[in-house]
DNA sequence: ATGAAAGCGCTAACAG
DNA sequence: CTGTTAGCGCTTTCAT
């Protein structure tokens, strides 16, 4: 029933190729021809099947976006960067979430994802096996990964350790001594370098001020609000001395930190600091300090950076690194004399 | 490069219809040519195109999700829901985000969207103008709503006027009569059912207890954090009576309310009561009384009922009002005395 | 149970 | 500037 181009080529009294030309702009065709051909195909309400023009150029004109969770602070941002690029340029999002790390990995590799069905991939936040990375080497498209290195493939990021150095600095600069570490769980480090690398900068910028982190203050959590409330829990109900300040490797976690010790009458920033990465969109009205990462930019600049290369301009697919900035708000103080 | 069907069809030395049936299980060929054609299949790397399949059946095994947001709570966990029902049964996800209510929906009508691309939609709170729903409907794809009601289509949400009645009821069973009320804005309300039906419910039930709503505590927000701090601060820094409680029309504007009254050092809930609806992910970890709502569920549910209805179930997709539950934190308790 | 052949709707040379 | 002619890869009658 929906017009084809069939339709609009006998009503046009033209061939199909010159409707097809017409309609997308192509040059060689008259003017006068061009006008009428859309004038047409306005009003017979036509536009190109995408399959029939997938088949035929093999381009579908939609990029994949390849996430473990969809529901959680970077990646619905991320989502929404290379939306907002792809929404501007008539591409397709097609969304591949794993719904966790690990879970059905293989069979959206095998099978589904990625065959004639994406010009190109983002892969958001995640390390992908070797395996992996050779099927989609091996598909040939373009590739870029988003929120941490990709061995064997571009990468959009901040530069993870030295954001926490960042954090570290402010608390230390504000004479803070006693901090606690509150990171990524197991899981997370094994589907992700930004964790690892979170970490080291933190222990390193302590160890560049002659300040040993503890060993009972190093918590793990997984990014999460909750966790990051389990921990504080953890931390407060531990006996022995307590930290002043606590660095969370993300505003998510840092969040849970400060409900718990709100819960507990703990002040912030008078009997703790505390301070995340991310900027999330809870971390203002929270009065979090924080070091500031924008992933709608980051996942805008990944998918123009797909849509450059696959428009032609090789090479247009390249590692950079995002910028990040400290933002003092209202949970970092100096420790009490 | 990538293995056709005629590829396998000339290794296993059959016809590409047969391998055609064989690959989708169909009946009429030999279990014992199926194996092979389909070990053959495997060793080749060989995948179906879309493209192809979709030309040739007219299905593209893709289903869209209209919303106006990705990256607030109701929308990605609603994604996160459709796409889990939709992962297990292999069906894609194609993700059209307007950016905003208005935005430019006309392109993506007119044009782009909902042409041989998706099979069905599911739309997410989000109401449609009569122009854009006959568009729809004239395509004759499956459509449903969720997160509100749509006339003119199926919809799947919870019954929001009772819902807002049961965190009135919760705040007046504890005694309070001066309660505040936060609800949606003008833009939200114009595109959306809901924030009316909720503010309706709350209104009802004060005035079923012979409660009279006050003017100067009814507030607009957008359903955001932001708007939820911005409204608590309005409300705090009025002249003149102080509410004993505070409505929210959702958590995250409960959650900006909690968070400026924690600035003020406005205790909750001896000093002020707070009840929110949803349920947000930050909601337990921050003590705040609430109706819940599951829009994974919900967005399961939606997904389901399309394929179903792909499937051949016809009535399949039809209306749904999920189910909603008071969870009573610490944010709220009767008024001091 | 299997094959031959005709499309699905569009694009891409190649002519004219 | 425009038309002809092949496909793109798969599905689907209709035969056999």
């Amino acid at each position: 029933m929906p017009a084809s181009i069939g339709d609009v080529a006998a009503v046009a009294k033209v061939s199909t190729a010159t409707v097809s030309r017409a309609i997308r702009g192509l040059p060689r065709v008259n003017p006068t021809t061009r006008a009428r051909i859309l004038a047409i195909a306005d009003e017979l309400g036509y536009v190109a099947s995408p399959s029939a023009s997938g088949l035929a150029t093999g381009r579908t004109r939609t990029i994949g976006v390849l996430a473990p969770f969809v529901d959680r602070w970077y990646f619905s941002r991320s989502i929404e960067g290379v939306d907002k690029a792809l929404r501007s340029n008539s591409y397709n999002l097609l969304l591949f979430n794993l719904g966790g790390y690990g879970r059905d990995r293989e069979r959206l590799f095998d099978r589904n994802m990625v065959r004639k069905q994406i010009d190109a991939l983002v892969v958001l936040c995640l390390t992908l096996t070797a395996e992996e990375l050779d099927h989609l080497h091996r598909i040939e498209i373009p590739l870029v990964a988003t929120g941490g290195a990709v061995t064997g493939c571009s990468s959009i990021h901040i530069d993870d350790e030295r954001a926490a150095a960042a954090a570290a600095n402010h608390l230390l600069s504000l004479g803070h001594r006693n901090i606690a570490h509150l990171h990524g769980g197991a899981e997370d480090e094994q589907n992700f370098t930004v964790p690892r690398l979170r970490s080291k900068g933190f222990a390193n910028a302590l160890l560049a001020q002659g300040v040993t982190p503890r060993r009972e203050w190093d918590l793990a959590g997984n990014f999460t609000v909750a966790n990051g409330v389990a921990a504080a829990r953890h931390l407060f109900d531990s006996p022995g001395p307590q930290p002043t300040a606590v660095f969370c490797a993300s505003d998510e976690m840092a969040l849970g930190v400060l409900f718990e010790a709100h819960r507990r009458g703990i002040r912030v920033p008078e009997d703790l600091s505390v301070i995340g990465i991310d900027d999330h969109e809870f971390a203002e009205p929270a009065g979090l300090t924080t070091i500031r990462q924008d992933p709608v930019e980051q996942g805008m600049l990944a998918a123009s950076m797909l849509m450059a290369e696959l428009e032609g301009s090789t090479g247009a697919v390249a590692d950079y690194v995002a910028p990040h900035q400290l933002i003092v708000r209202s949970s970092t103080a100096p420790p009490r004399a």
